[in-house]
Formats: structure tokens, C-alpha cells, sequence
DNA sequence: CTGAAAGCGCTTACAG
DNA sequence: CTGAAAGCGCTTACAG
């Protein structure tokens, strides 16, 4: 039979549309026997109810929903795993969607509460700096912001965010690079496109070296994007410059992975002839040789506390929050501790 | 105001609810002095469209549906991209679903298509053995499945399929190491789940060995999971073993890159004391240090060709196609000749 | 425990 | 070019 609906389940058992229903959602006020005969035609059937109209019917869909920017990002996966965990154990389901197109992250999240009746979102990334506040209050959803920044001092009282402090995490990666007695650290960014976040990381890699008096050089600063090819080839500039550098600090795993690689194909051994260390905390730099070393954001706990300011939010009518969560310097074998610039 | 919808907006307008609904749809049958008013209207309230009261009225979606198995894998986002750019160029859109948990992939296929009027479905991965022929016809959409076998004859005639000859990969793999003078050559690979492709590939490993007339020992082969710690530990053991191993197949790149990091972390070296080999051609593989060969899979083709044969099936009525895609062995710096066994 | 009816927010012939 | 009406496939009070 083409497409069966609820209908003409109800026909084949002899029951109305509304009980079938029933049967669907596991209400608990129909028959046993009614039950039965129903769940096996349904079974028979191959029966397969159209979420769409469900979606549109219905007011409590129980689920929260979570909505990543770009696809493939492996510092979100684990963030999306305890996000996960964590609306399991408050009973409700999680739709997980990605934004992969550049389209405006405000409207595809409007779009996809309206759509699958949210109770709550937390987006993962994207940009959130122009939000209509007639709008988003209107909605009546709460909605958090995870990695990424709001800027907007109005924003705050309309959604939640929790973030690192992006500047003072950079900082603190290139200050220990200073405090190993590095002065030549190259820079290895992204662009303009993740304009907040991005700006900051490059502040904080100008705070700490005006904190140890090292000159600022453009000439040590290269903006690519987030892959390990730019990385790679970021460093290969770095390095056809012939800046003597010795340390070079990059704004994302990926591509400090391409970095090193670049350093490494050109025989310069890490950490011997160059000191890398690298930002998020992903999987990879720990499965790279030499382990690389990295500010970690505390992906598990961005995703946990999230979950707990939406369902603070949601059960508990609280305000809105902006957390800021602590990084942390893991080292591992890429950096090292030098007394003069080595020539090479 | 809460929730506007498209008869709020045509009130405001002062028209019916259908001009309003064709200008949402781009229909050119409306004056353009209709059509500035309700755009206005709409920019100015912050109109968003409920997408599941679409989904559930329109025939014609226009969209492909990308069913993709499990959440973050590398491997697939290049095939997605791929895909992506071909169902655009057939002025289709796509819609990215990612089936995470462990439930039912045809089910979940079919509750997508149902769920979005899709007009065909691309399933990256996924367990499809047990089609229902009465349901799957009816559907009347048709569904390509890459990169996971369908195993059951009777199948072919419902989906197609884009695969490679997963034993005959694995095969010229492990044949390669063998040609390189190995004999002891570890296995690293995944278990019972991914049952159809994994089991192929360990056939594979064990026909090239034979092939070489090598004996087969159990010892060899270690079963984990898809994760760079598991081919971690699967080294170890292997390492533990003593088994006085030259060469490590391992049936992914993931695998392979944990497996690589064990033998390094052990001081032993890349692949002078080791070879290794991996599976699937990730990007990783060639950032990794050294960089490591493997046999690739081709992605963007197994993206491109899924995409032909969908529009095949939905625009010349096609029947159903069953390609195996050629694999090549990347020859990168994991592998080396060795003439007789390396004690260590 | 079950059914009849209204309605979620759209789209689509049909008529004018 | 525009409107009135039917209907997509469900869910949810309401009544019994």
C-alpha cells in the first residue's frame, strides 16, 4: 500500500484514527488487547508515521535540539557527545542538525525550533551577534550559545552563552611559550571569518608578548583557514621568511597538525628546532608524534553546563547566564625550554 | 507577536493566505507590488516559515536526502562534499541527517523520506541486509547506498549501491606488505559490528597471506573499534605479544594513526622497525608524521557516482545499479622492504 | 477505554 | 493576478 497513514491503520483494526494515536505516543489509556491487534498491523504494515505532521500538531515535542556550525568539526563531537548524554538523563531527546551552509545561524535556529517544536536549543558555534529581541522573546524557547562568542551587551539578557575566555586562553599559550624563553613565536590564525573568536586569540597573543617586551611583527602572523593544508602551508611561509623563529602558536588543533607536519617534512624536529603548541584540546594532537601540546577547552564541561543552563531555563524559569569556563595548558612533547634563539 | 504564521501575515497584508504562500514559494504569478508589500511585512515581523507544515503539504520537496551513519567521521565528510556540490548542480537541494544512535538505518531512512518528501536518499554507511520489497517499492523514492554492503541478493533490485571490492582492498593491502618481504603482519580491525565490510577486509588479509603461502595465526589479528585509541591498544597487545611483527595492516585510518602512535611511542620507528598500512585515505593519514600509506578509497567518486545514479533512477527511470568504485594504494612513508626479520 | 471533531500551518488546484 | 476551500497526517481536548 502507498504510504499508510494513521488512517488507514484505524480502518484495518476497526478503531478510530485517535486511537491509533494512542498506541503511537505509548499512552497508557488503551487495552491491551486494543494494543496488540494495533502494534501487529502496524508491524505488518511496515507502518511508519510522518514526523512532519506530528511536528506540527503537537506542543511538547520533549526534545532539544542542537545545532552545529559547519559539519565535520571534531572539537564539537565531543562537546555534542556529554550534550547528549546529559538530555538523556533529563528524560528528553536530542535532534542534532547542522548548519553546513553559510546561511544566517539566528534564522536557521528560529527555523528549526518553529519546525520540530523545540523546547530548547544550544547552538554550537555560528554567529549570534544580531539577535531581534522581539523576536527571540517571542519564542519563548531558551536558547544557549556554546563557543561562541555574542559580543553584544544587549544580547545577554536574551540567550545564554558559554564560552572560554579566548583572549586570556591565548595569552597564556604564547606566555608560557615567552616564559620558555621563546621571543620569535610565529602566529598561525584564522581569518576575519570567525571574526570574534579569532580577534581575541590574536590579542591574546599580543598581550603576552608585550608582557615580555617582544616586539610585535606582523611579518610573524599568518591568517589562514581551519584545515590542515592552511596550517601546512602557514607554516611553510613562516619558515621561507627566515625569521628565526623558534616557537609558533596556533589558534586551532588542526592547524598547528598541519604546521608541525610542514616543520617536520622540512627536517626541523619538534621540539628540538621549533616549538608548536596548538588550541582546543582534540583527540588528534594527543595521537601526534611528537604529542602535541595544547590549550585545552574543556569540551565535556561546555557541553554539561549548557545543558544545565537550558534545563535551568526551562524548569526553572531562571535567567539568563554567561558562563566562562576555565582552559587548560596540556602539556605534552612539542614544546621546549630554550636559553638563545637557535640558528638552523 | 507569538509565533506569526502566514494568515497573520496576510491579515496585515490585507490578502488571502495563498498570495501570501506563493509569494514564500517565489511563484512569479504575483504583482510586484504584492509581492514588495508581504516581503516587507514579513522582514519587518521576522516571518519565519514552519517547515513542517510545508513538509507535510508539498509533493514536489526538490531535495536529496544524505542519510549519513554515526556522528563525526572523517572519512565521510568528503563523499558529503561531494555529494553536496552534485545535487546542486541538478538545482536540488540536500538535507544532511546524521543517524547517531543505534537505531534501525532503513527505518530511519525511510521515516526521513516520509518526514521530508525527499525525492531520493543517499545512506553513507549503515546496515541495510534485511529490505522489506513491499515497502521499499511503494516508497516509490529512490534510495543508493554507498559505502556499506547489502549483502542479500534479492536486495539489489531495490537500492542501488556504490561500494568498492572491500576483500580485493584489503587484499592488495596486505599483498603489498608481503611483496615488501613481511611475513609477520598484524591485523588491526574493527569487530562483529560493521560485520559485512569488516569481515571482507579480514578475508582479504588472509587470502594475501596465504597467496604467500604465510601461515595464519590468530595471534595476529586484534579487534577493536573505530577510534585512534582502539588501534592504540591493539598495537600494544600486538607489541606485548612479541610476536616479533614487521608489518601492521589496519583496517582503517584512524586505527592506523593510533597503531602508528603506539609503535612510536615505544621508540619504535616508522618504518624501519615497522610498517604500517592503513585503510580509507583520510587527510589525517597525510599529516600524520610519517606520513602513512594507505589504501584509499575515492571519496569524491563514491560521492559523484551516488549522485548519477540517483538522478538516473529519478529522471530516466533507470534501473538499479550496483558499482564497486577502484581503491589505490597511496604510497606514502609507513613502508618499507625489509629482507628478512628485523629482531627487535 | 474509545470515538468524533477541530485544528496545527502550510500548498495547490480551481475559479474568477 | 488573487481568493476560497480542501486537505496533507497527525494530536488533543471533549464527551461518553
Amino acid at each position: 500500500m502507498q504510504n499508510m497513514n494513521i488512517k488507514d491503520i484505524a480502518k484495518i483494526a476497526g478503531v478510530a484514527p485517535s486511537t491509533v494515536s494512542r498506541v503511537l505516543n505509548n499512552r497508557s489509556d488503551v487495552s491491551e488487547k486494543t494494543r496488540g491487534k494495533i502494534l501487529n498491523i502496524m508491524e505488518q504494515y511496515n507502518y511508519i508515521p510522518n514526523n512532519s505532521a506530528r511536528n506540527l500538531k503537537i506542543i511538547d515535542s520533549n526534545t532539544i535540539g542542537v545545532l552545529v556550525k559547519g559539519i565535520y568539526n571534531p572539537f564539537f563531537s565531543r562537546i555534542i557527545q556529554s550534550i547528549e548524554e546529559k538530555i538523556a538523563e533529563q528524560g528528553y531527546s536530542m535532534t542534532l542538525n547542522y548548519n553546513y551552509n553559510d546561511s544566517n545561524d539566528i534564522d536557521t535556529a528560529i527555523q528549526l525550533i518553529k519546525e520540530k517544536k523545540l523546547e530548547g536549543l544550544v547552538c554550537l558555534g555560528g554567529n549570534f551577534e544580531h539577535l531581534d529581541e522581539q523576536q527571540i522573546k517571542s519564542l519563548n524557547v531558551p536558547i544557549v550559545i556554546a563557543s561562541a562568542n555574542i559580543i553584544d551587551q544587549k544580547n545577554k539578557s536574551m540567550v545564554s552563552s558559554v564560552t572560554i575566555d579566548n583572549e586570556k586562553a591565548a595569552f597564556e599559550a604564547v606566555d608560557y611559550l615567552c616564559n620558555l624563553g621563546h621571543t620569535q613565536i610565529g602566529l598561525i590564525t584564522t581569518g576575519i571569518a570567525d571574526r570574534s573568536i579569532g580577534r581575541l586569540r590574536i590579542q591574546g597573543y599580543k598581550k603576552a608578548l608585550k608582557k615580555h617586551n617582544i616586539r610585535i611583527d606582523e611579518n610573524l602572523m599568518e591568517i589562514g583557514e581551519y584545515t590542515f593544508e592552511s596550517g601546512y602551508e602557514a607554516m611553510e611561509h613562516l619558515l621561507d621568511k627566515n625569521l628565526e623563529i623558534t616557537a609558533v602558536f596556533a589558534t586551532s588543533d588542526i592547524m598547528a597538525i598541519g604546521a608541525a607536519k610542514a616543520a617536520l617534512s622540512r627536517g626541523l624536529s619538534i621540539p628540538e628546532k621549533i616549538s608548536i603548541i596548538g588550541f582546543d584540546g582534540i583527540e588528534y594532537t594527543n595521537y601526534f608524534h611528537p604529542a602535541l601540546t595544547t590549550m585545552r577547552q574543556p569540551q565535556e564541561e561546555i557541553g554539561y553546563k549548557s545543558i544545565e543552563i537550558l534545563f535551568g531555563l526551562l524548569k526553572e524559569e531562571k535567567k539568563h547566564q554567561h558562563v566562562i569556563l576555565k582552559t587548560e595548558l596540556i602539556q605534552r612533547k612539542s614544546c621546549k625550554r630554550i636559553k638563545r634563539i637557535t640558528s638552523y
